[in-house]
DNA sequence: GCAAGGTC
């Protein structure tokens, strides 16, 4: 087969410039300057050994012998379509339940026209097209588009060459590897994200004009210029805020009472002698507590019940310690005791932990993550991925931050002496695109001048190098005494090795507690200083803090962790929802409103269940169990018949 | 004037 010349297309820039780059490291490549078209670059490079690929007579894709090729590389921008509804339906063109059976159409939006256009133009000169989309479902849909624009541009001349790649980084052997096993786009994965992507706007418009129109009409002053949307992401993510607030409302205190105890130890374990306990102060046991107080160190004690909300109870098990006036010691475990290390990092936990130690709203956070990783600083921050390749070259990463001022280089150069360094932890997800949010550039922050940006390029150092860190050690001894019928506890720490707590600090810690407990010798008899009973009222839970709804909606599968931040930002806009002082969440009169409206009726649209339904169903059609055809979702006849009821058409008479 | 998903 002779020479050919392929284009390589990839989801984003980044990408197609590394596989450039892989092509180029191809011995006796050519390569060409690079072009910068109007809408993205292309790279060109002649002479690369790859295999040739090409079909068979029955459509199976092998690959031949390695030839040289010549190599274009270029990239779109995420999706290059997009859907939307015919002029014929307009606002007030057409009553809003006619938006689920509204045909869609598909256009390219003037951001993605260029782009079109070069692939239009690109296409006329090549052979044959491998599509390089990120391997995600989302990728799968993208690639279905672009396939789509090239096969157009072609005039079907590429019919049967246009291919799919396999790939999870791009490294040279990963890519030559993917080469040799190119596949055809996955036309199930397609059509569950265009199902989803048909049903979110079917649904989403429909409801949002018919709350907006409705409110309008019903409310004197409303304020036209808003709009009161729906989105299966965007309620249930109101939902979480308003079903916190519903249970600080709803909140009923309780009392409850506990006991204490407080014992005093020798450092070397024995017992403080002639405590008298409950000592009325006559006689010489005044003086003699007294002074026994001032010995050893004072232990304080937790009830093994935690809490009772009986009053008389409590006393009763209060006077039978009372009674009973001396402890025994039961247990004393003194045992090793580690605190691991994070795993590598991805998007949702760098939002978290930005949330948690710098009080950066999520998107925000995105915000300056993504102008980091344009400047080169961090790797790509959209991920799941919680694992490091094997290959991932960490030694040489660290080593570049041993030139950095300041805390980084010390860190840095510690954890390459004394063997150090430990190889990070396998977080649990991966999504085969991206490594984790990883410096690239070792600066020292100062030098970054935004300070949001600086904030999260520090946290993505100090994590980064607390994964390559061993675990902190440490020895945890507990000590439990009986008294009467009741087990009190005392537990102790004592930090043996801080190691990757000394990047991280002063974010994370570990509670030390009381410090290493004496030891005590098990079955000696203690004479507590101090039993107490104690009382207490439960308090309400507070407002829902950035962290609580991020965490929620990432385990109730509400957005992706790059639009996780967006939908948090929507409620606000749409003032469903504020940010207090402290940061927490509260929802606006509209909001609840919203969700009681709905609740009222019986529809429990704030729930997350309903979007887990429909990303099931959209499962089922990813692995090929169920046809997007034209009544493949439940979930649009079941919000159709709702919008056609009698208690949407006539809210007034309810 | 609507969604959510990519990406910048």
């Amino acid at each position: 087969m002779p020479p050919i010349t392929i284009l390589n297309v990839a989801e984003k820039p980044s990408v197609a410039r590394a596989l450039a780059d892989v092509f180029r490291q191809s011995p006796g490549s050519i390569d060409r300057p690079m072009t910068r078209g109007e809408a993205a670059q292309i790279f060109a490079c002649d002479n690369v050994m790859f295999p040739s690929v090409f079909r068979q007579g029955d459509g199976r894709t092998i690959h031949g012998p390695d030839i040289p090729h010549t190599m274009i590389t270029t990239s779109v921008r995420g999706h290059l379509a997009s859907h939307d509804f015919g002029p014929q339906y307009g606002w007030s063109a057409c009553t809003p339940s006619a938006l689920f059976e509204a045909p869609i159409q598909t256009m390219y939006k003037s951001d993605m026209e260029p782009l079109e256009r070069m692939l239009l133009q690109q296409v006329r000169n090549v052979q044959a097209v491998v599509l390089w989309l990120d391997c995600d479902r989302e990728g799968e849909a993208i690639s279905d588009e672009v396939r789509e624009v090239c096969l157009r541009g072609s005039g079907g001349r590429l019919e049967g060459r246009i291919y799919r790649a396999k790939f999870s980084t791009v490294l040279t052997q990963e890519i030559q590897r993917a080469l040799r096993s190119l596949g055809r786009v996955n036309d199930a994965f397609v059509q569950a994200v265009q199902a989803r992507s048909e049903i979110d706007l079917r649904c989403g418009a429909a409801f949002t004009r018919f709350q907006t129109l409705r409110l309008q009409k019903k409310f004197d002053g409303f304020d036209t210029g808003s709009v009161v949307s729906y989105g299966p992401c965007q309620f249930p993510t109101l939902g979480f805020v308003v079903e916190r607030w519903a249970r600080i409302e709803t909140f009923v205190p309780e009392d409850f009472w506990f006991l204490e105890m407080m014992i005093r130890l020798n450092e070397d374990g024995s017992t403080v002698p002639g405590v008298v306990m409950n000592d009325s102060g006559g006689g010489g046991g005044g003086a003699q507590r007294q002074r026994a107080q001032q010995q050893g160190r004072a232990i304080n004690l937790s009830w093994r019940r935690g809490r009772l909300y009986d009053r008389v109870l409590t006393m009763a098990l209060y006077e039978s310690c009372l009674e009973a006036q001396e402890a025994v010691v039961t247990s004393m475990t003194g045992r090793p005791k580690n605190k691991w290390r994070p795993v590598p990092l991805a998007t949702v936990e760098l939002q978290k932990r930005a949330s948690r130690y710098l009080r950066i709203g999520s998107e925000s956070v995105m915000t300056a993550a993504e102008e980091l990783y344009n400047q080169g600083y961090i790797s790509y921050p959209r991920t799941e991925t919680e694992k490091f390749r094997p290959e991932f070259e960490h030694l040489p990463l660290i080593q570049s931050f041993t030139g950095v001022a300041g805390v980084f280089g010390e860190y840095a150069t510690k954890l390459l002496s004394n063997n150090n360094f430990q190889n990070p932890r396998l977080g649990q997800n991966d999504d085969n695109a991206h490594p984790p949010i990883t410096p690239c550039k070792a600066v020292e922050p100062s030098t970054i001048s935004d300070q949001t940006q600086r904030g999260i390029y520090t946290l993505v150092v100090k994590h980064y190098l607390a994964c390559c860190s061993r675990d902190a050690l440490g020895k945890e001894t507990q000590l439990t005494l009986k008294i009467a019928s009741e087990d009190f506890t005392a537990k102790g720490l004592m930090i043996l090795e801080k190691n990757w707590l000394e990047i991280y600090a002063p974010w994370e810690r570990w509670s030390t507690g009381q410090g290493e407990l004496p030891r005590a010798e098990v079955g000696s008899r203690i004479t507590p200083t101090a039993l107490l009973m104690k009382d207490g009222r439960t308090t309400a839970p507070t407002p829902i803090s950035e962290v609580e709804l991020i965490s929620l909606m990432d385990r109730n599968g509400i957005g992706t962790d790059a639009t996780i931040a967006q939908h948090i930002t929507t409620i606000q806009e749409r003032a469903y929802v504020t940010k207090d002082a402290q940061q927490k969440f509260l929802p606006t009169k509209l909001g609840i409103a919203l969700v009681e409206g709905y609740n009222s009726m019986g529809y429990q649209l704030n729930k997350p269940d309903l979007r887990r339904e429909m990303e099931f169903e959209c499962n089922l059609v990813a692995s090929g169990q169920k046809n997007k055809g034209p009544n493949y979702c439940p979930y649009i006849g079941k919000n159709a018949r709702m919008l056609q009821s009698s208690k949407c058409r006539s809210p007034q008479a309810r």
